[in-house]
DNA sequence: TAGGCCATCTGGTCCT
DNA sequence: AGGACCAGATGGCCTA
């Protein structure tokens, strides 16, 4: 700001005390006008970062939408859903991989059944009919790797519930189908 | 009352 | 320069 470069200048010797005063004046006024707009600058950085929050948790309410919880009205903290969707998105690309291999040959393949809506029927199908995982419980670095049980916050014996936690380690390739 | 969760504010950094 | 993103701080609310 060219303002405040030259009101930050040393006073020349010998400047009537009234021309001074004016220019103190002055400083304080381009001060206050830079508080005022700095702290405008914040105000409106303020409202876009509540703005950008509030779309962050209507994604995360949309990704609870999709997610089946036990009981229905049950609301899952953020870190619940985060580690729920990826046990979720695990447990289902898992019944999908196992549905393929137990598939028989693709003449008489009608293809693997579809996953349930996980808004619909995805509680009964978690819970009893699917295959069910070997262990709902794993570490954050990934399905291969061993489950801790510092990781298993929400893991429980009431099948879903488990999914709350990290995902199992995935069953070596080419695990014998039942 | 302690602890968990959340919303908001804030300053710093990176990107366009 | 301004906006987006991020992480730390703070305070309120709720529950065990």
């Amino acid at each position: 700001m060219p303002a405040e470069a030259a009101s930050s200048g040393a006073e020349p010797p010998g400047a009537p005390r009234e021309r001074r005063r004016r220019r103190g004046r002055g400083r304080a006024r381009t001060e206050a006008l830079l508080h005022t707009l700095k702290r405008s600058r914040r105000v409106k950085a303020n409202d876009r970062e509540r703005n950008r929050m509030h779309h962050l948790n209507a994604a995360l309410d949309e990704l609870r939408s999709v997610l089946p919880t036990f009981p229905d009205d049950t609301k899952l903290t953020k870190i619940e859903t985060l580690r729920f969707a990826y046990n979720y998105i695990w447990a289902l690309s898992e019944t999908l991989r196992l549905a393929e291999q137990c598939l028989p040959p693709p003449h008489s393949c009608r293809g693997p059944p579809a996953p349930p809506s996980p808004g619909s029927d995805a509680g009964s199908w978690l819970s009893s009919s699917s295959p069910a995982p070997p262990s709902l419980c794993a570490s954050a670095s990934g399905p291969s790797s061993p489950a801790t049980s510092e990781d298993c916050a929400f893991a429980s014996p009431d099948g879903l519930r488990g999914f709350r936690g990290l995902p199992p380690p995935a069953a070596p390739p080419g695990a014998p189908c039942r």
